[in-house]
DNA sequence: CCAGTCATTCAAACCGCTTTGGATTTCATC
DNA sequence: GATGAAATCCAAAGCGGTTTGAATGACTGG
């Protein structure tokens, strides 16, 4: 069933037809109603090939994942996905998700502004030396970042959660309870939200006088072994932290494993805060959650960062704008006045 | 630039410059290096939509999710989007995701149908009472399924682990240990695979002739406190369990950590076999994987998954096809004889 | 009664590509 | 030198929609 079919049924042109089914005014009611109902009654949908190639809109949106691991194809992008995804199908868009060899990613975004595969892009893990927004600038393809592109804040689109304040009052929570040997275990240090977890968490400690023990601090793929082999490795080492600031739930969970494999006990032998991403399928919720920690809803990042794009891609030439977030600080069981004395 | 400017450029007609592109015959070498050759320089590509319709074929394929986000928005479903997608863009292929409430499922489906937007879809995660597959097959959209539907296996396209066999092994694996007292922890049994892992589970134990405690054996989503909360409540119980066979990783984890609360050592006085779907965020590698396990990489099945797909829609009138796979029983850290006398 | 509006509807052009069905040229063959 | 096959190339017709520009009819006001 086309549109040519449909409008013979109906004896009215494919004109009349189209404006029908589409809101337009130039169409008395009477001629809509019976548009739209024969529509319905023999499952007329125009082909979306047609209909983009006569708009010149994709009607999608891009997301290019190279297929390497780090970092991406990770439960957190999946989350922002989940988020980015309910916005597009509420507003017609298609979602099309490129997995590609690492070196074929920059042919990727140009196959797609080429091609026209789709009307806008998003970038996802920013690295502190980024370059991906340069390319889509030059090759004229709208995105927005999920993340922060340093020296471009004013001159892209991002959506970002408040990566130094959190673990900044994280921090001083720990500082708070009177931790001084604190660990960072952080994500991938080239990426700019891990830097920006450093540099909050050492701001808190210069504050108080204190510096950061380089020992203390330990960086890579948020797995949970990372999380687990480095904890224990800290613990067993000459002098231990009292506590753990960690960049992911999964690490987390790695670190409170190697506390419990040490047998010492979270919450009061050791401490523990996690930026938690509300994962779906890590919920750390309850009266009192698991892990105190800060918290940041990545999906809800996928949907605001979804509506920026479709916002730009409706109305080209407006200025560039951003979405600072700020994380909660949730107090869970994980932490609790450091331990007076050495052991 | 498109097809009309560069044949002008090149002063040939479309029809050539169009075969010389798609490496039709008829078109001689010296041409079609000039072609290519201006093409590069010029920075063409054609316009997708355009070929989409010229030629009837979407070029892609559609996976629909609902927006709840039991079982299958999760680490699992991810792993195997980032197979199938290397397959796709492999193959010129793209990947639509289409994230949809709930009730607009069936929509969804015809959807992609009607609109022409996908040449075939792969149906994830199916339940026991699975109806999709009817319904693709009525709007005759091409479709594998990851994963088996019960009563379907002969006329549908499948990829499939030996569900029941693996956990079949992992049973006997913890028998022969001496374990009698095995708790289940499962994922939502609605689902087809989970009812297989359980039959697996209960046949073992029937062949030793016993049966499977009911307090053991409990089901849900398959997240981190799903394994902790219901592994601290057998522990506490009166009878509590030496060992558990768990379905997911990211539960086992949640059981290590109660094992590790309640004072009890994982692999000594615990055992702990899960299954291991070989998740990037979540290596259970090293000399001795952490945990024991029933091993199968759903990227690879991801990968599989994509190219039955492709091959129905390249070749179509075959008999379908499936692919049953077997898993990798890997002996790790977390199982152990059974302690000898009660506590 | 007629020009001027407004409300409807339509024929045809167009989006950018593939593909059908020739047309033209080349060249060995008879 | 005519002939047929092979090698190249092309004009034009789709693919299935949207949109432009114009036509038609009904209605208003002078």
């Amino acid at each position: 069933m086309n549109l040519k079919e449909l409008s013979q049924r109906l004896e009215l042109s494919q004109t009349t037809v189209s404006r029908a089914l589409n809101g337009y005014p130039e169409v008395s009611e009477e001629t809509r109603r019976r548009v739209t109902e024969m529509a319905a009654r023999l499952g007329y949908a125009p082909n979306s090939q047609a209909r983009r190639l006569a708009t010149g809109r994709a009607m999608a949106i891009g997301h290019v994942i190279p297929r390497s691991i780090h970092e991406m194809m990770n439960p957190i992008f999946l989350e922002f996905i989940a988020g980015a995804g309910e916005t597009y199908s509420m507003h017609g868009y298609d979602m099309i998700i490129s997995v590609v060899e690492d070196a074929l990613e920059e042919d990727a975004y140009r196959q797609i502004a080429t091609r026209k595969k789709a009307d806008g892009v998003i970038i996802h893990g920013p690295a502190h030396d980024e370059h991906r927004h340069k390319l889509l600038k030059e090759i004229g393809l709208p995105f927005v970042v999920h993340g922060r592109i340093p020296g471009a804040e004013t001159e892209t689109s991002w959506i970002d959660m408040n990566n130094r304040r959190a673990f900044e009052r994280a921090s001083n929570l720990l500082l708070d309870l009177g931790h001084t040997r604190i660990a960072l275990l952080n994500g991938l240090e080239h990426m700019d939200f891990a830097r920006r977890r450093r540099t909050g968490f050492e701001n808190a400690l210069a504050a108080r006088g204190l510096a950061a023990d380089p020992q203390l601090m330990r960086s890579a793929d948020m797995t949970e072994p990372f999380g687990c082999d480095n904890a224990m490795d800290m613990l067993n080492g000459g002098n231990p932290p009292t506590a753990f600031l960690v960049s992911s739930m999964i690490s987390a969970i790695g670190v409170a494993r190697a506390v419990g494999q040490c047998g010492l006990t979270v919450g009061k032998d050791i401490s523990i805060i996690t930026h938690d991403d509300a994962l779906s399928f890590l919920p750390n919720s309850g009266e009192v959650p698991i892990f105190t920690c800060t918290r940041s809803s990545v999906r809800y990042a996928g949907q605001k960062a979804a509506e920026l794009l479709l916002n730009m891609i409706a109305n080209p030439g407006t200025e560039p704008t951003a979405l600072h977030m700020d994380a909660e600080l949730i107090i869970g069981q994980s932490t609790g006045p450091a331990p007076s004395g050495p052991a």
